[in-house]
RNA sequence: GCGCCCGUAGCUCAGCGGAUAGAGCGCCGGGCUUCGAACCCGUAGGUCGCAGGUUCGAAUCCUGCCGGGCGCACCA
């Protein structure tokens, strides 16, 4: 519908442009709106106002201008106004609107997608949390947010990939394996000393248990031991990582591991490629890259003193085989922690030639978790916190991936588990799934009425009349076009609001009026109407990963 | 000290150049003999952190300050 309204305006300028009724100039950047007030119409443009400091022309008189040369050969428009300080606001003719309830119901589940990326292949890396421990709430935050970019490119169009990489070398397994073994000596001897950076969490003395059990560590090396145990305990916690998250509705296309950089040779090709760019020097017997030419603020060490790599120079290999499989566009998404990464990882990857605007790091804010009105303080150290797995036992995938994508992701998150666990009313999450529930229920009534939706409803939709169901099917016009921006802005934040509006707008007029009644015309028209809401509301869920119930 | 993020209703957060600043929760008061009350209706609650600037117009953009969070390793 705005795009509609967008060429009609376009082709107006242009007609104005050309018979001189406005000064020939640049278009400018102007906005279609859906105003509040009702008064202002369906949808307002500021066009008369951006135009007005070129056209040395009163708003008013340029919106005047505007309006009396609409091109409209579809009749989209029943009337035009001039409001406030030179918007103008646009009714548009109510067949316009039936015809788009109708376009809903045709569509169904396709019911705003778009071709916004033609198949452009789009990565975006999520989660990648080390294999070390625990998924904590965190990483659930960042799953909710991948996937459902995710979901959201893929409705847009784009060959989209979800991809996970696993840190599985260097000290973090090792300290790994350090502290099972640790764990695992002291069963048999509980004085046996913990290595004081060692991963705290009840955890892993489960995995020294359960690999005690399956396997003989007696006789063997403490080396060897502690190198089994590395390999061993990476890949229960990684195997875990993948049940936690497939639970959560989170599925990746690939697990990309660190380790394959070094047995592929790839690491190797990346410092050999960097070499050649003349972007690597040698200092205090450290091999250093020079990203300080590309905005960093200092050049980095990639190979140590002692022989070994840094994570750096795997995340740098990495990124550039990103880049080789042909990715047009990779994003990210870290912790906000890691924001003194993301100028290191551009630089390197410019000094290779890549654009910057190839990567996009998206840095999540904390979550912190409140119950019972307090604070529940968490800390990595201590082993101490709130692992996603209790999280969604607890409360339900449902509740906790709304509430993980309900606010953007630059905002510190509160989570407050007293709200989320009550699945009584008070519970924003289920609001929306409750309105879809609500529709499904008064199809069943339907049927039982025998009442069926007529296969043309032609003029059916004329029963239509009241301003809260234009407003409904009004809303309704609004989804596609917020998919749209929420691609453009990685924003999927705004979906949960637009549902909870949409599902708000339908609660209401469904208290206000019976959609089933004595008129069968009418009651036709308004299932219709509820089925479109139906439509869009099971789009709008399944994109963010909920479910869609029929009944709660 | 430098860099990034955040200061909007009692609480948690939307809004990020436009017409009277919104939602959920919480408070108070109403609504089920008719399609699901996990719902709806109404009341109260705001110098949009502070001060300047940009413009026809600023919660929104710029600068400075104040307050909070997080980073500034040959750590992982």
């Amino acid at each position: 519908m705005k795009k509609k309204l967008t060429n009609i305006l376009h082709d107006t300028l242009d007609l104005c442009f050309r018979e001189g009724y406005l000064s020939k100039a640049p278009l400018p950047e102007f906005v279609i709106e859906i105003p509040n007030n009702p008064d202002h119409g369906h949808f307002a443009t500021n066009l008369a106002m951006i135009l007005a400091g070129k056209q040395k022309n009163s708003p008013r008189n340029i919106a005047e201008i505007i309006i009396q040369h609409l091109l409209d050969p579809d009749h989209f428009i029943l009337k035009a106004e001039i409001g406030g300080a030179g918007f103008i606001n646009f009714f548009v003719t109510i067949e316009r609107w039936y015809d788009l309830l109708s376009h809903v119901i045709t569509l169904k589940d396709d019911y705003g997608r778009n071709n916004l990326g033609k198949k452009k292949k789009i990565m975006v890396e999520f989660v990648s949390a080390n294999p070390t421990g625990p998924l904590h709430l965190g990483h659930g935050r960042g799953a909710a947010l991948g996937d459902t970019l995710c979901r959201i490119f893929d409705f847009c169009g784009y060959d989209v990939s979800r991809e996970f990489y696993i840190n599985d070398t260097g000290q973090q397994i090792k300290t790994l394996g350090e502290s099972i073994y640790s764990r695992w000596r002291q069963l048999s001897d509980p004085s046996y000393p913990f290595p004081s950076d060692g991963y705290q969490g009840d955890y892993i003395q489960e995995l020294a248990i359960e690999i005690a059990q399956k396997t003989t560590l007696e006789g063997l090396d403490i080396h060897d031991a502690i190198d089994l145990l590395s390999e061993l305990g990476k890949d229960k916690m990684l195997e875990e990582i993948k049940e936690d998250l497939a639970k959560f509705r989170v599925n990746f296309d690939c697990w990309y591991r660190e380790s394959d950089l070094y047995s592929s040779g790839k690491i190797d090709d990346t410092i050999k490629l960097i070499k050649r760019k003349g972007m690597l020097f040698e200092k205090d017997g450290a091999l250093w890259i020079r990203t300080s030419s590309f905005g960093d603020d200092k050049d980095r060490v990639i190979r140590k003193k002692d022989g070994s790599l840094t994570y750096f120079a795997t995340d740098i290999s990495y990124h550039l085989d990103k880049w080789e499989r042909g990715f047009k566009r990779v994003i990210n998404i870290w912790g906000a922690d890691h924001h003194g990464y993301v100028t290191r990882v551009k630089a390197a990857l410019m000094a290779e030639g890549i654009p910057e605007d190839w990567l996009d790091v998206l840095l999540i804010q904390l979550v912190k978790l409140w119950e019972g009105g307090a604070e529940v303080k968490m800390s990595k150290r201590s082993g101490r916190y709130v692992t996603l797995k209790e999280l969604v036992d607890n409360v339900g995938v449902d509740a906790v991936r709304f509430v993980f994508l309900s606010k953007d992701h630059t905002s510190p998150l509160d989570f407050d588990i007293d709200l989320v666990k009550r699945r009584d009313s008070e519970n924003p999450v289920y609001y929306v799934q409750y309105a879809h529930a609500r529709i499904c229920s008064i199809f069943r009534k339907a049927a039982i009425e025998n009442i069926s939706l007529p296969e043309n409803p032609g003029s059916i939709y004329e029963r239509l009349v009241l301003d809260e169901e234009i407003a409904l099917i009004r809303k309704m016009a609004e989804f596609p076009s917020l998919i749209e921006e929420i691609a453009r802005e990685l924003a999927p934040h705004r979906l949960t609001y637009y549902l909870t509006e949409i599902a708000g707008n339908f609660h209401r007029y469904y208290n206000r009026h019976r959609i089933i009644g004595k008129n069968k015309y009418l009651s036709q028209a308004r299932l219709l109407l509820s089925l479109g809401v139906k439509i869009v509301i099971k789009n709008g869920l399944s994109l963010l990963g909920l479910s869609a119930p029929e009944m709660m």
